[in-house]
RNA sequence: CGGAGUGUAGCUCAGUCUGGUAGAGUACUGCGUUCGGGACGCAGGGGUCGGAGGUUCAAAUCCUCUCACUCCGACCA
């Protein structure tokens, strides 16, 4: 993409409204713009790492056997009655009446919806296990929005369900979504912690959080630290036994606030406690037949008898992530993207626009770089060097190539990594070898 | 929902107490000089002061109502 033709609106001064570094990083850099509390706009570049995200998500899910599909946004009330849970969900449902009258709703979940469709598509035990999911926006109309993207009204979710035949089958079904969870965030470039959590009012007695942890984190988090340093499984049989990975991850202790026990954590060998903020960025839990048994989801077992099939669902805060890796990953700068979820993968600076040797450099190692399949940024302003410079800063690209006169006269670019800040001056032929190696 | 604030130029804000021709910085446009880490000079364009009503000869400023947004707290399948 060439910068000249692209929509990258940047705010020099700092956003007054904005108290933490990932809300005042997404509108310096063009992220977001807000339409209202807690309702945001995504502009091309926060569109695209959106979608990164959004992408890596959907191939960890696959990967663990779950299947798109797509729900609505908005929904009937119906179904919610049927449950229990539109008189039960209180205000931050926000409840809308069509013309006809009928009362409908911006779904905040989509357990109601889920169990209707699978309870009239699938009536043997021979139809499970299966597992469903779909990222789509979704509404809750929180009291006080704040902090962005990390507690909006309006964000995209990844929202997956399981159907199985008994309890036990029900935990595999989890185990596949805890490991891929982890898969997940290790490729996002982060590390996330499963800690216990309360099942809340949605019940269940199966339920883990995914944490990640940074300083300005909503909540106090406790965990042996080991935890934090332990690799993600990587591939792994998703059909095979997934217990003892699991067990590996939960022995160790780890909680949020309001799951601490301080007795509990004090068994930790103290260099080992770490207690620090953390951002919940997933979350799962089993909840047995409490949707299954109101809506009457049912599937005829082997002796011809109807079993109410055992559900757990799993969320993934999509938009929240962008938030969260953002708070994870930044410096006074700006941000520093991983190199998995960045908008671009380089930032190549032309310094001097109109320079026939600068102009064919810059647009050489550019195509290359695209032909790689890097998707480069190509600054082709005739903004000033200072300028260039800070943007690319402040978009956190993994890799800038300065290409300047100067340089040239030596027949070298420099090759600028943000996470550290190294320099090297090579020849373009290198720094794109270095670069492309860097993402292979 | 309790508490505290803020709405004036695209953005950041001053002006409001004490009513009297709407300002600064930045951004933007033009010209010139600059050009390897957010340049400088000159000239210019841009605001029904969140909205409605009221008081007054006169309201950004005083009064009433209202809307929006922010922060702290509580809340947060």
């Amino acid at each position: 993409m060439r910068l000249s033709r692209y929509f990258l609106p940047l705010i020099k001064e700092l956003p007054t409204d904005a108290a933490i570094a990932s809300h005042r990083y997404m509108l310096r850099a063009g992220l977001i713009r807000q339409n209202a509390a807690g309702i945001y706009s995504w502009l091309p570049l926060g569109r695209r790492v959106l979608g990164k995200i959004e992408q890596i998500v959907r191939e960890e899910q696959n990967r663990a056997g779950a299947v798109e599909m797509l729900m609505p946004t908005i929904q009937s009330a119906d179904l919610w009655r049927e449950t229990g849970r539109y008189e039960a969900y209180g205000p931050e449902m926000l409840r809308i009446t069509d013309r006809h009258g009928r009362h409908m709703l911006y779904g905040p979940t989509n357990e109601d919806m889920i169990t209707d469709i699978f309870r009239s598509c699938v009536h043997s035990y021979k139809g499970l296990p299966q597992m469903l999911y779909h990222i789509q926006w979704k509404f809750r109309d929180e009291r006080r929005p704040r902090f962005g993207v990390m507690r909006g009204r309006e964000f995209l979710m990844k929202d997956a369900y399981s159907f199985d035949l008994t309890r036990e089958e029900a935990r595999r079904s989890y185990n596949r979504q805890f490991i891929a969870y982890l898969n997940t965030f290790a490729r996002l470039g982060l590390k996330a912690v499963p800690m216990r959590a309360d099942t809340g009012p949605i019940g269940g007695d199966l339920s883990h959080e995914f944490i990640i942890l940074a300083g300005t984190g909503e909540s106090e988090v406790f965990c042996h630290a080991d935890l934090v340093e332990m690799p993600a499984p990587g591939h792994v049989d998703f059909d095979g036994d997934l217990q003892p990975l699991v067990d590996a991850r939960t022995a160790l202790y780890a909680a949020t606030d309001d799951m601490y026990d301080a007795d509990e954590f004090a068994k930790i060998p103290q260099d080992r406690r770490l207690s620090a903020r953390g951002i919940e960025v997933g979350h799962i839990f089993y909840f047995g037949d409490k949707y299954s048994a109101p809506m009457a989801a049912a599937v005829m077992d082997g002796d011809g008898r109807p079993v109410h099939v055992k559900m757990g669902s799993y969320g993934i805060g999509v938009s929240r992530l962008v938030g969260g890796i953002i708070e994870a990953s930044h410096d006074d700068d700006g941000i520093v993207w991983p190199k998995t979820v960045a908008p671009f993968g380089a930032g190549i600076i032309n310094l001097k626009v109109g320079d026939e040797q600068t102009d064919k450099v810059s647009r050489d190692i550019y195509d290359r770089l695209a032909v790689a399949g890097i998707d480069p940024l190509y600054d082709d302003t005739d903004d000033r060097g200072g300028v260039k410079f800070s943007r690319m800063d402040l978009i956190g690209l993994p890799y800038t190539v300065t290409v300047g006169p100067r340089g040239l006269g030596d027949g070298v670019v420099e090759v600028k990594t943000r996470a550290t800040g190294d320099r090297q001056s090579l020849p373009p032929g290198a720094a794109i070898r270095f670069i492309t190696g860097e993402f292979a």
